[in-house]
DNA sequence: CATCGATGTTGAG
DNA sequence: TCAACCTCGATGG
């Protein structure tokens, strides 16, 4: 379910929970038990997200890669990172990326950060997927699993279980990199310039409507059905637009949107695409799922700008919610 | 308590 | 184009 805010805030808990840990890797539930084995007892040494990729590298050259697809999910317990901490790690995490690949506008380094800010005790539990949910604090680490649990990661601190992923995969540094090249520029991981240009190049030169290669993984990264619809109103934009009759500085504004909203999502670790809102509409927003979007499950529910009833329609079998009034 | 549908992708036909 | 994957909250009886 997670569109790529949600895969770049576990990749954030990974890296401020797991990474330098040697971690007990078992396959509770059976269906991984051979992945498992590869890197059990191995020290995760990267977390990394492209779009709604992971990839979480051990220090004996394998990687995980894991997508959550439709319900998957990581279940955390132990001294885990819950709630704004994450928007701190993000921060590092791209300033650490600004030595490597140099990107226009990675924040500073905020320089000493640590587990300080976790703050939280050992025993509390947090669920990871499309949304967060807090949950019962455990009485004695580690708790049993529950379920289908398809992968365990178990350090001394901390733990980690995966259900319900639609890729759970062991690659080699090959494998990561061949697989993260079949995928379109995310924001939090190309730089601004570089990022807007493949997309620019790639989306301005095709026939399919702009609706779908939105939602295309080779021609942007981490964009769902939710961000989609939103992204489209956003831009005022008909969803059938072929992508090569979209102006290209139409085009580059809908990736310099796609980069805002997504750093929201990962500060917020939740989607938030209406701006313009008072404080307390925005807190409202925030508690209610109904008043956080301008279409997306708004069909037949008039449009918050124009008052013309939201439209929805199939496209690739996903449902496309959109105002044809103000999207033209 | 049973059924439905979902913020996704793959692969069969 | 559509079922399958295999989870779980929301919905309805």
């Amino acid at each position: 379910m997670p569109e790529g805010h949600s895969v770049h805030r576990i990749a954030n808990q990974f890296e401020q929970s797991f990474v330098g840990h040697r971690a007990a890797v078992s396959s509770p539930q059976g269906r991984f038990a051979a992945g498992a084995e590869r890197l059990d007892g191995a020290t995760m040494v990267t977390a990394k997200a492209v779009g709604k990729q992971m990839f979480l590298e051990f220090d004996n050259g394998l990687w995980l890669h894991v997508h959550l697809g439709l319900y998957g999910a990581w279940d955390f317990a132990g001294e885990i990172a819950t709630g704004h901490s994450m928007a701190e790690s993000r921060r590092r995490r791209a300033a650490t990326r600004k030595s490597e690949n140099a990107p226009e506008n990675a924040p500073d380094d905020d320089g000493e950060h640590s587990m300080a800010s976790i703050g939280a005790p050992r025993t509390s539990r947090v669920r990871m997927a499309e949304q967060e949910k807090a949950e019962d604090d455990i009485e004695s680490f580690p708790p049993e699993p529950v379920g289908q649990v398809r992968v365990r990661l178990l350090t001394d601190t901390a733990v980690g279980d995966l259900r319900g992923p639609t890729k759970c995969e062991v690659l080699d540094a090959a494998g990561v990199d061949m697989a993260i090249a079949k995928l379109g520029p995310d924001p939090l991981v190309d730089s601004p310039k570089k990022g807007a240009d493949r997309f620019v190049s790639v989306a301005g030169k095709k026939r399919t409507p702009i609706g779908l290669l939105l939602m295309d993984q080779s021609v942007v990264s981490g964009i769902g059905n939710i961000y989609r619809a939103e992204l489209l109103f956003r831009a005022r934009l008909d969803p059938h637009t072929p992508g090569n009759q979209v102006p290209e500085e139409v085009l580059r504004a809908l990736y310099k949107d796609w980069t805002k909203l997504l750093k929201s999502g990962v500060e917020l670790g939740q989607m938030m695409t209406m701006d313009g809102l008072t404080k307390a509409q925005h807190a409202k927003a925030l508690r209610s799922r109904a008043d956080r979007h301008w279409v997306y499950h708004r069909e037949g529910l008039p449009c918050r700008v124009c008052g013309t009833n939201i439209v929805m329609e199939m496209a690739a079998g996903r449902k496309l919610y959109w105002c044809p009034t103000d999207q033209t």
